[in-house]
DNA sequence: CTTGACAAACTTACGGCGTAAGCTTACAGT
DNA sequence: ACTGTAAGCTTACGCCGTAAGTTTGTCAAG
């Protein structure tokens, strides 16, 4: 019908790429969330068809997965010569805060098994750091279990609770009316006890850093003071 | 065009009701995964045309919402009066356990914010039982994010690496290609292991009970002893 | 026994999705 | 100028959620 592409004529042909792609797939997902991450809405923000994507990507599946090592290599890696707590420390902070940069890819973190290279050498970077600190293969495991459990599962509370920032009153308000003091006294007293805390440092800082950091801290230590117990008592 | 519906008058007539709708999706995601709750698949499945639901079931964001409700109903509430420790180490396995019956809902339970009557009846009676137990509710919170996060985050990880028991071979082989001893020694050595692990617990016991509940347990006994301590120290 | 009202279930239609198959176009190397 | 090749486009299919309007089954009132 409407041949504009032949427009191109005069224009610089920039060529399509995979790193085009993912680049745009992931600034549509920060813009408009990650259902809006469609092959034809790509397409269309690189001013091109659906279709001509799949020179590049597999499929909608292989997209997904390139976005999530993009994300991925935004994390930092503990250098080789940390100390175990600290690069652990190091790690999940970085993690959270990424993940909450680009709250789209917690999801895709947890549903794609993940053995791109970004995070299969993110992993071995860890892993010999435990294994260097004397950790045994089983009880590293449990290490490793227990923080990345503890992480995406925090990080995904934080972001289903208070979604962000211009979202927060809409969220309360949804969930206040069935969350009455006579019905639920307990929960009514801890939603009143959050909002009060979300509402101290809601004036300062963006979402990433507002009011959650403390809590993460204290479990992540709570767990890592923990390990170091155990490996202290053998 | 074929007025198959015709033949009800026959047969009884079942009405429909949104608890028979809520059901059949249900049993659909059991058998063939969340992907294939469809309005459309579900009217299928119960005799029915899809737009027939939307006089039980509001949108299909309603559907999923009653199927996070019917899945939290079947999870253990600790009696009043239970310890705080033994209350949090019986709902977290029956967490994990129903979330690995209906692996299909753990990500339905991070994605929604659940304020069902079901969930806030469940979340009321913990936060009792522990404020009662003397945790402040600083301290009580920190107690529930952090065993919340590590439930869901374990149940999570567990679900994402090793499907379910048939999906198994195919995950192993998917990620052992690129997992060798020459790039990532330390992964390998893990992957190894738990690859034994998995092998020995692999004849008995479903894949729910399959070699995790010892890591499960490790680790969140490790988080209550913290907590307790924590507790002690004040 | 007929009628009429009401609710239950159905039909049609729209715009969006992922992607298979095949086609057009632009350009590089001869 | 000619041709091979690969980048990008077009068309089409069967799914999806759901808005709007229509038919059908049931049952109470006349």
């Amino acid at each position: 019908m409407n041949k504009v592409h032949r427009s191109n004529n005069l224009a610089i042909r920039i060529p399509l790429t995979r790193e085009r792609i993912l680049l745009a797939a992931s600034e549509l997902a920060d813009k408009n969330g990650l259902a809006s991450v469609s092959m034809r809405q790509v397409a269309q923000s690189l001013g091109v068809e659906a279709m001509s994507l799949y020179k590049y990507v597999s499929s909608k599946d292989d997209l997904l997965d390139g976005l999530v090592e993009i994300v991925a290599f935004q994390m930092d890696v503990p250098a080789l010569d940390s100390g175990w707590k600290e690069a652990m420390l190091l790690r999940s902070h970085s993690e959270r805060r990424i993940l909450n940069l680009h709250p789209w890819a917690t999801s895709l973190f947890e549903s794609r098994s993940g053995t791109g290279p970004t995070r299969l050498s993110h992993q071995e970077r860890l892993i010999g750091i435990i294994r260097r600190a004397g950790f045994s293969i089983e009880l590293g495991y449990n290490l490793i279990v227990a923080v990345n459990s503890f992480v995406y599962g925090f990080v995904i509370q934080e972001q289903t609770w208070y979604a962000s920032p211009e979202d927060r009153p809409r969220a309360v308000s949804q969930s206040r009316p069935t969350i009455t003091n006579d019905e639920y006294p307990y929960v009514y007293e801890m939603m009143t006890f959050i909002m009060a805390k979300i509402g101290e440092n809601a004036e300062f800082g963006s979402r990433t850093e507002a009011g959650y950091v403390a809590n993460f801290e204290f479990g992540l230590k709570l767990i890592l003071d923990g390990f170091e117990r155990t490996m202290q008592k053998k």
